[in-house]
DNA sequence: TTGTGCTGTTCATTAAAATCAAAAACATGA
DNA sequence: TCATGTTTTTGATTTTAATGAACAGCACAA
């Protein structure tokens, strides 16, 4: 399973023999089954997860108690509650595997060691923090400015494997609608 | 006006006296009329600029040609096209005035000489970071839940000065909703 | 001062999405 | 397998926001 992730790493930075052991020192091999809650709201977030396969996703609960789906992640990409983990405060965020999946997890002291031993790691980590606000921003100027359809025709282009494996109520969520308005959009666009 | 930004700082990191020196001589001081764009599409962003008065923003283009404003900021914040900034890629996104401001300047050669040369304004530069992250997934997260009225609420709550200062156009554009739109919300709200 | 352009408002209408209720399809475990 | 609960779809209706057109208010310059 650490092939996975070196493989992805080394796709954006050059990492030696040593940056590589250090890497499957670090991250510790998990499973868990679909549904399964890996990180709680209220607590400090554990964990920063590799997904190696599966699908997963952030979700919270607003005021009125709906449940909102802010993020939905697959391989190869990196799921937690970023800031709260980073900073080691309290989230108001679930992290959920929506199917089996096959992760890698590193603490925050693991992670702190990690870049402290390689400028490589710092490099890489700087890296996902940048991708994650250019993501972040993109996502907001979508839902501010196309319609329904529009982003859901988007979430099709750039990621047609969520649709085929993650629910549709999550999916709706994500977009910004209802799970009534994403099942006609679909109906439309089949 | 660099006591301005050195205030402002030592509110989150504390800052020596040396610290303080260095941000006197990396970051310049500049200002420019209201309307004025100082940053161009297409371009990479020469400059992280430091709000000490005014109200800026960021906007571009969209395939049908429509104006998008995605991001309004006012003092103390900062604001430039941060990934392409960081990163030394080409925008597609004008920084404009909306008023005359008064600003602190630094490119980017200036921004790492001063984290290489004090760990305080790295830490701060992190801090920004990750205030960033949070800033735009609370963005997302309003804009994929709340209606136009509670995103305009919102707005009045938490930054009711941009309403007495900023167009409602690029106000109504902002926040996902036509002028029209924004328009008619206010009639009620009063 | 008058005219011109720009910003914001209003109105009537249309289109998009939410809501409410029910049925159909699917998954899961006894 | 059947029974149960959950997810998705469908239909009718209401609400919300966009559209297109017109107008009012204001700023600025000739």
């Amino acid at each position: 399973m650490h092939q996975h992730l070196i493989r992805n790493i080394s796709a954006q930075i050059k990492l030696s023999q040593a940056d590589q052991q250090l890497c499957s020192t670090y991250f510790e091999p998990v499973h868990f089954p679909k549904n399964r809650v890996i990180e709680e709201a209220g607590q400090v977030p554990q964990y920063l997860y590799y997904i190696v396969s599966g699908f997963m996703r952030l979700f919270h609960y607003n005021e009125q108690g709906d449940e909102l789906t802010t993020h939905i992640n697959c391989p190869p990409g990196f799921i937690t509650s970023y800031t709260h983990f980073i900073n080691g405060t309290k989230s108001n965020e679930y992290v959920e595997c929506i199917t089996n999946c096959e992760l890698l997890k590193i603490d925050k002291s693991g992670l702190d060691k990690l870049c402290s031993q390689s400028s490589s790691f710092k490099d890489y980590s700087i890296l996902v923090f940048q991708q994650s606000i250019t993501y972040n921003e993109n996502r907001s100027k979508e839902l501010a400015s196309l319609s329904a359809e529009q982003r859901y025709q988007n979430l099709l282009k750039n990621y047609p494997e969520i649709l085929l494996q993650v629910p549709l109520q999550y999916i709706a969520s994500f977009l910004g609608m209802k799970p009534e308005s994403l099942s006609r959009i679909r109906r439309k666009n089949n």
